[in-house]
RNA sequence: GGUCCCGUAGCAUAGUGGCUAUGCAGAGGUCUGCAAAACCUCGUACGGCGGUUCGAUUCCGCCCGGGACCUCCA
């Protein structure tokens, strides 16, 4: 099936075709290990993830993805000095006198912490192609430096070096195509150190950072001249991007506070250094609020997953709540959204075993279901209209009234899905281990019920309860189940 | 203040110039000794006021309310 996506190049949504037929190579932004990534970080991976996802079961592609691991930039620099109140001795072992070995104790630290996360989220570790750490790729850094230099596009100015964007913008060149810069505001010859910065501060941004006292630092060698520092953010995209998926590769993933500056700048190094453009479609999601008001730590609503997985929730019920809105549309993050989520999941999950449980008569068209949800997962990753012509048919089509074949046939359909949306167990209700104490409850109360001892049975049955297990009578027996939440 | 986004039934999430959506919650019912599960039935909602139109939730204007960015952050 065809995919669409809104591709932030054209600002429209554009028929998806990959450079070289049947491979798609994506690019995503990852995570700088500096601390717990936050759901709001995870809603990107998330996007990222479905995107790969739809690519693979609806597009058929063969999908190379790589996600990068932000291991120095200004942050993990800033957490990982001596006697910083971020870093944590147990987790991360005594600090050493060595800034490069105290930034890789603090990052490798983070990054396993991150790689537990994603995997909790549902993000399969087999589906990269690669996750590069920054650090490991410093040589690409700095040749891609050099022929930004060699082009003229780059000069140096105490000990750093910077990105020459008014001779870049005199040229030509485009600048300010993911996001509407204010070329007005750009200030000649004005430098911008930090690897953040806003976008009337439009300025020469960073490719190599002076070495300053105390923090990690290389040699970078430039027209002869030795310069110790450490890589400027936007380089590294650029430099890992080009090493390990080509330029140019066919998307790029990221938050959208990302188009500007670091996917803009990203845009502008590789096409001054390489030659080309970086990608073919941008892909950005929107932000998340959490009760209707932006996450952040002072206003005490800034969840990391553990936060979550700590008050209880599932990780699955917190991929489903953010799959379940479209990845442009900001979306407002509610523990009773999450809970929502859950049941809305639990009944599909119900439905699915139901299928294996008892048949009718009625047939259905699985073909054209699959041709919906699809359908809608296939244009720009609509999950809300894929889900609701999910449960639409859900409603019109009872699991235990359907016969073997449509069943079977819907199986197979839950199996694909769930490819994508990855929630679900697709097969017959795994047995439940009833201890035999409950057991024993449960025919002593079956017995009751038979002699119309109703006071004894529905006594029995609040004992069982009281321990976690609830009594389902059928006409000619009764099941036990484990109490849920 | 500047730039921008949004306001859809109790909550959340889609969508559309006329066919009124999806989930969760809720109500009634079938079944059951009672329950549970399952199933059936039920909600004309689009912030307010004007305008355009035969007709607006959907387009335009104004107002009200919320949010984003201007500090860290996907």
């Amino acid at each position: 099936m065809e995919i669409h996506l809104y591709n932030t190049l054209s600002r429209q949504i554009e028929r998806f075709e990959p450079i070289e037929a049947g491979r798609v190579r994506m690019y995503s932004c990852g995570p700088t290990v500096y601390n717990h990534v936050h759901i709001g970080n995870l809603r990107a991976f998330l996007c990222a993830d479905l995107l790969q996802r739809v690519l693979r079961v609806i597009g058929g592609y063969h999908v190379q993805w790589v996600m990068n691991i932000t291991d120095i930039d200004d942050k993990t620099i800033r957490d990982s000095q001596p006697g910083s109140p971020a870093w944590n001795a147990e987790a991360m072992g005594p600090q050493t006198d060595d800034p490069q070995e105290n930034l890789r104790r603090l990052t490798r630290y983070y990054e396993q912490v991150f790689l537990r996360d994603i995997e909790a989220i549902g993000i399969r570790r087999d589906d990269f192609f690669a996750m590069p750490r920054a650090t490991d790729y410093i040589p690409a850094m700095m040749e891609l430096i050099r022929l930004i230099w060699q082009n003229g596009y780059a000069y140096v100015a105490g000990g750093s070096v910077y990105f020459d964007l008014s001779r870049w913008i005199e040229q030509q060149h485009p600048y300010g195509v993911l996001f509407t810069v204010d070329l007005e505001r750009f200030i000649a010859g004005a430098r911008i150190d930090a690897d953040q910065y806003e976008r009337d501060e439009v300025s020469d941004f960073v490719l190599w950072k002076a070495r300053k006292e105390g923090e990690p630092w290389w040699v970078l060698e430039l027209g002869g001249q030795l310069l110790p520092g450490r890589p400027g953010w936007h380089i590294e995209c650029s430099a890992m991007g080009h090493e390990l998926l080509g330029l140019p590769f066919d998307i790029h993933t990221g938050g959208v506070d990302l188009r500007f500056p670091h996917h803009e700048d990203e845009i502008a190094q590789s096409a001054a250094g390489y030659g080309c453009i970086t990608a073919r479609y941008w892909v950005h999601n929107e932000f998340l609020e959490v009760e209707g008001e932006k996450m952040s730590k002072s206003l005490g609503n800034f969840y990391t997953l553990s936060d979550l997985i700590e008050r209880g929730l599932d990780p699955l019920d917190v991929r489903y709540a953010i799959l379940s809105a479209h990845y442009q549309s900001v979306y407002n993050f509610t523990f009773e959204g999450v809970a929502a989520a859950r049941r809305a999941r639990r009944r599909v999950q119900e439905y699915i075993y139901q299928l294996f449980e008892h048949s009718g008569r009625q047939a259905c068209d699985v073909e054209a279901l699959e041709h919906a949800v699809f359908g809608h997962l296939a244009d720009n990753l609509h999950t809300p209209k894929a889900l609701a012509a999910l449960f639409t048919f859900l409603g019109e089509h009872p699991a235990a009234t359907l016969e073997k074949n449509s069943q079977r046939a819907l199986v197979d359909f839950f199996e694909r899905l769930n490819r994508i949306i990855g929630v679900w167990q697709i097969g017959e209700r795994p047995p439940v281990v009833i201890p035999e104490r409950i057991r024993q409850l449960a025919e002593e109360r079956w017995r009751a019920r038979l002699q119309r001892d109703f006071a004894r049975a529905d006594a029995l049955r609040q004992q069982i309860a009281a321990e976690g297990y609830i009594v389902r009578d059928r006409t000619d027996g009764y099941d036990i189940v484990p109490h849920e939440e």
